[in-house]
DNA sequence: TTTATTTGTAATTTGTATAATTACAACTGA
DNA sequence: TCAGTTGTAATTATACAAATTACAAATAAA
């Protein structure tokens, strides 16, 4: 499977947006290269991110902007931005419906997935994009802290 | 992206062993024509499900065995079995080092994500084969209720 | 009001993970 | 012995996400 990352690149293009906001255009060609991905790419993710609300662009402008605060978006909310209904467990479609077990497997797994699935929602809706971006320069700081050390030694 | 369907298959295979064992001849084409997939994708699922533990086959009989009671079968090691640590979340493992989301977003979303799948994983953990067999031969039974209803409307 | 830049989106191509197929040695049991 | 089966490797086919190409529409600045 060619594995699919629209929902960390989503993250990663919000947060992106919040950190360089007003520090360098934020061009679908600048956040790609964060990305390292396209700006096709990323025009299309922030298509869908501003269809689910949570981004406001300008046709022409290099510079779309949060729609919320950040903690008002929950990763969950990022999730069904860009994955929409897409399962996390997949389930085989195509069994024998003649068979006791091909018959009833799709309806039996679909109960006890789901259950699973909501349970990782709600963690996934327990966090917010301000928790991720929080992380990502509390780990900024120890990394150049680190490194400052380093030139001293 | 061609979704996998591993997980429902192996599953599904321990039912069909469980409910049809005595009853037909397990052999990897029986059981394939249930799943609706090839025979040798059967064999495949049996030798990492064997290497798990969870069946015992013999070289050349056509007769696998649950290798422990149902109940004692979660998903979570039905998953593990076929699936090995394969994230329920994909990170991106591309991003530019030079900056500070591409150089830190990795390491934070792997600690969210976490979270997210070990509450998936705990709910799998939860459900036993029994649970899933029992469901399966409920809906059964429903279904040729109604269909003997039908027969006499 | 022209011109360079950018977004938004569709169409096409490419890369790759998964499943299906082919092939066959090794084992089993009648 | 021999027909049937498992176990496994190698190859081919398929499906789909990402990359690429292309361009109309909007914008902003000269």
């Amino acid at each position: 499977m060619k594995i699919s990352t629209r929902f960390s690149d989503a993250i990663h293009l919000l947060a992106f947006i919040h950190i360089y906001k007003g520090k360098i255009p934020l061009t679908s060609e600048n956040i790609a290269s964060s990305i390292e991905t396209s700006p096709v790419m990323v025009r299309k993710l922030m298509g869908e991110l501003r269809k689910a609300g949570l981004i406001e662009t300008k046709h022409g402008t290099p510079d779309p902007k949060l729609a919320k605060p950040t903690d008002k978006i929950s990763l969950l909310d990022v999730y069904l931005a860009v994955e929409r209904n897409k399962p996390l467990f997949e389930i085989d479609h195509k069994t024998n419906p003649q068979c006791i077990v091909g018959g009833n497997i799709q309806e039996t797994l679909s109960e006890y997935y789901n259950q699973a699935e909501i349970a990782a929602k709600a963690k996934l809706n327990d966090t917010r994009l301000s928790d991720v971006i929080d992380t990502i320069l509390v780990k900024q700081k120890e990394k150049e802290y680190l490194q400052k050390q380093q030139n001293y030694e």
